[in-house]
DNA sequence: ATCATTTAGTTAGCATAGCTAACTATATTG
DNA sequence: CAATATAGTTAGCTATGCTAACTAAATGAT
């Protein structure tokens, strides 16, 4: 299984590189567009990776123009938020995404189909016990 | 079920971070212990990634110890093999993350051990097709 | 048989992504 | 007000992905 999902991943990411953006930048602007606006450190965290590391994720995605900084009552902190264009791009994606694994899944029978069905329900519940 | 995927993997990398080899250095490995010995295209494709980032991949598993490059009658190819150094650490890996999906599988019931089941053989088929 | 082409890998150079250690700036607390 | 804690950033390392350009070996065409 832990095969077979590595590679899954690997063929999604094919379709996601035509987006012209790195996985990491496109991980985390996910969590923005469809999570809503958050920290730094509540991203990092969302994406199990370390504060330096999506310093520097956020700092492509914000040169890019796919994200904006903005000052919160706290000096600390910042607000993290998708721009328009950033929001546009990752709906792109998705659609891209969505149609790859459509196409895998549109020659299997109704069965295996809801095989799959069940099991997409049940992942998140499996990942968050991990 | 692209999100749960994504974050699936994660978590499992991070067992994997004790092995103290990269994950694309840990995955390619992989192929050539349960999969056998094979040359350095064949292995690349495998991985989904280009020759150039194979043979790096290969040298630091081979500066490592952890497989050998062999000669074979076409003088153009070479035959990667694991080493027993390369063997044991790989299935010790196996045996991490076997522990940590089992324990996130064990609290679920008979009813979805047995989905999960069914999708693990199922998704090696979708990955085919995508 | 030789010269051109194809095939397998490598080297060089670039970008992204992960980490830790060390720093700055702002809040909080004693 | 001084000490500490918290949020991010900067610097510097490694690993991993790519393309372009190279070497060496095999294949093929005349």
């Amino acid at each position: 299984m832990h095969s077979a999902v590595l590679h899954l991943l690997r063929r999604l990411r094919v379709r996601d590189r035509e987006s012209g953006i790195g996985p990491a930048q496109l991980s985390a602007l996910s969590v923005l567009v469809f999570g809503g606006p958050r920290s730094l450190g509540e991203l990092a965290d969302a994406e199990q990776v370390r504060p330096p590391t999506m310093s520097r994720i956020v700092s492509g995605l914000e040169r890019a123009g796919l994200l904006k900084r903005e000052a919160t009552e706290d000096g600390r902190r910042v607000r993290l938020v998708a721009t328009t264009k950033g929001t546009k791009i990752l709906w792109e994606g998705r659609k891209r995404r969505v149609e790859s694994l459509a196409h895998a899944l549109a020659s299997l029978g109704e069965v295996e189909k809801g095989r799959v069905r069940e099991l997409a329900e049940l992942l998140p519940e499996i990942v968050r016990k991990i």
